[in-house]
DNA sequence: CCCACATCGGTAGCCTTACTACCTATGAAG
DNA sequence: CTTCATAGGTAGTAAGGCTACCGATGTGGG
C-alpha cells in the first residue's frame, strides 16, 4: 500500500499502539507491522520524527532505559495523549464514514451493536 | 472535521462525484457538501487545483460551456479515470481496514452486507 | 443607477507530513 | 575482525491541501 496515504493518521496509529503499553521506537515499528499483518512496514525515518512530534505535543513521554547495554528510548502515553487518541479515533470515524459514503465502503452505521 | 485528513483521497472523492455525471467545479463543491451532509465544505482553492491535477493525469476531461453567459468548465470522467477510481476505492478500503484495525473502527469484513 | 452578493474560475505561497537516504553505535554470530 | 540485526537519529525532498487572494458576471435591493 502506498503509505503516503497515512497522512495525518500516523500519529493516531502510534498513539493506539502505545495504548497497549510503553514501547521503544523499534518495537513500535514491529508492533505496527505485526498488528497490520505486514501492511504497515514503516521505516525508522517515519517513526522517529513522528514520535518526537508527539512528544513535543505532549502526547507521549520518553525515557532512556539501558537494556542489554543498549540505549532504548521508551515511549509512554500521557494523559493528554489518551485524550488525543480519543479525538483521533473520533475524527477517523468521521473521515472514514464520510469518505466511505463516496467510495462505497460505508459500514452500516446502526447494524445491531 | 479537519479537512487536512483527506490527504490523498481528495482525488478519489472528486472522481466518485464525477462518476454520477459531468459537473463543473462549483457544482462539484456543492455535490461534495450535500452528499457528505455538510462535512466536506471544501474551498475552491482546494478543488480547482485538484481538478487540474486530475486532468493532467488524464482522469478527467473538461470543456467550456457558456451557460447564462457564464463560462463553466465542465469536467467529465474518462475511461482511465474510471479505472483510477476503482483503484482508489481499493486502496481506500485497504487503508480504512488497516487503520480501522488500530483505531477500533474495523467494520466486520463479511457480516452479511 | 450602483453596490453587494452569490456564482464561477483561478493562482501563489505556505505548511504539514511522510519518505528516501543517510549516519552512528552496540551486541552477537561467524 | 567483519557482518548483521537491533536501535536511534537527521537532512533534505516531494506531495498535497489550505489560506488568501484576484477577476469576472448576473441579480436584486436601496
Amino acid at each position: 500500500m502506498k503509505s503516503q496515504a497515512l497522512h495525518g493518521h500516523l500519529d493516531a496509529l502510534l498513539l493506539s499502539v502505545l495504548e497497549g503499553g510503553a514501547l521503544h521506537g523499534y518495537a513500535i515499528i514491529e508492533a505496527l507491522k505485526s498488528r497490520s499483518g505486514g501492511t504497515l512496514n514503516l521505516p525508522t525515518g517515519t517513526i522517529y520524527p513522528a514520535l518526537r512530534r508527539l512528544e513535543r505535543a505532549g502526547y507521549v513521554e520518553s525515557e532512556w532505559s539501558t537494556v542489554n547495554g543498549r540505549e532504548r528510548r521508551t515511549y509512554r502515553l500521557t494523559a493528554p495523549g489518551h485524550r488525543a487518541l480519543a479525538g483521533e479515533r473520533a475524527s477517523w470515524q468521521e473521515l472514514s464514514s464520510t469518505v466511505g459514503r463516496f467510495l462505497g465502503t460505508e459500514p452500516p452505521p446502526a447494524a445491531a451493536t
